[in-house]
Parts: structure tokens; sequence; C-alpha cells
DNA sequence: CGTGTAAGGAATTCTGACACG
DNA sequence: CGTGTAAGGAATTCTGACACG
């Protein structure tokens, strides 16, 4: 992926009915996951949350370890453990 | 630019809303460039438009050739060009 | 713990029209 | 021609809560 590529991965466009209908995840499962600190979203100035290609992604993912049994405790400490990754690799 | 990236720049996601921040247009100037013919929003079922990246970066475009003095007949024109030979360099 | 739902309000979007030029 | 605006309605999103388990 160039760098130019990257910033539309990135970029916090994506309103939360429309990443519903990408993941098949209800409004409730998104909002909540995020009160598990599993994913950030960004806010419009009036409040409206705002996703991005990556957060769908996570989305997915969260959902098949969920299927797994996996509690939210547990991705989020792997969701973390890649962050780390990330930012040492970007040293 | 590789094939999976290609995903997120086309995928009509983004309300019109957002595009408007994004591009800086008025929502009535992003419509209006639609009956124009100049970009091709999706609508969700209940008929929200739906823009991608790549309709952004033609409505930056379509901004500063209108600010050239140009018309929307015009640049339609120019835009159907490329669409022309971008389907030749595909065959 | 993870998710559904009804509730009420606020913000968003849509269309067709009048206006100016 | 290209764009602003007020108008009324429909669709979307938000939060806090009750529920089940």
């Amino acid at each position: 992926m160039t760098r130019s590529d990257y910033s539309y991965k990135d970029k916090k466009v994506i309103t939360i009915g429309i990443v519903s209908e990408l993941t098949g995840l209800s409004e409730r499962q998104i909002r909540y996951y995020e009160t598990r600190k599993l994913l950030f979203p960004e806010r419009s100035k009036t409040g409206i949350r705002k996703y991005s290609f990556e957060d769908i992604e996570i989305l997915i993912e969260i959902a098949n370890q969920l299927e797994d049994g996996i509690w939210t405790s547990e991705i989020r400490k792997e969701l973390q453990r890649r962050e780390q990754n990330l930012n040492k690799a970007a040293l």
C-alpha cells in the first residue's frame, strides 16, 4: 500500500448505519464495542460517529473472535498488542 | 495502487454532509453536479446518497474547473473522455 | 457479558420550488 | 447557468434505561 492510498483506509467518514450494513453487525453492537475500547470512531461537531474502512475490518475481526467465545477484554488486549508492534515498526 | 486498496477508493459509503465538509462545496452544489451528470452517487434503500473517495476527488476537480469559467457541459465531456481511455486501457 | 428494544429528541437528507441573473 | 434558501416530510443517529442471563 502506498502512502497516498493509506489515507483512504484510515479516514473516518462513514456513518454507523452504513458500517452496520457493511459488517452485518447491529448498531447496538458497534456502539457497545466502542465502550469496550475496541475501536475509536471520530465524531462530527454534532456528535455523529464517523468510522474508517480500517474500523470496518476491525469490526469483522471482532465478530469472528466473539463467535469463537473470546471476551471483548481479550480482543482488546490483542488489538493493543498489535498497535504496539505497529508503533515499534514505525520507529 | 494495488488491487485491494482499489476497493476503498471506489466504494460508495460517504453521505453528502461529510462530502460537503471534505470538499468545501455546498450540498446544493454537489446535488446539482449530479443532475449535470458529472458524478453518480449510489443510494441507500431509503434514498440517501452515498459517495466514494473518488467522487470527492472529482468534485474538487469540478470546483477548480468551474472557477476557471468552464461550463459543466464541458467538464462532463472531459470526464467522459477520461472514462473511455480507462476502459481502453483495461482491455 | 453481550445484545435487543422502546423512547424522545436532535441532526441529516430529500425533493420541488422560488429567486437571481 | 449555477447556486442560495425556506418548506415540509422522511430517515438517521444519539443517549440512558430496562431486560435477559
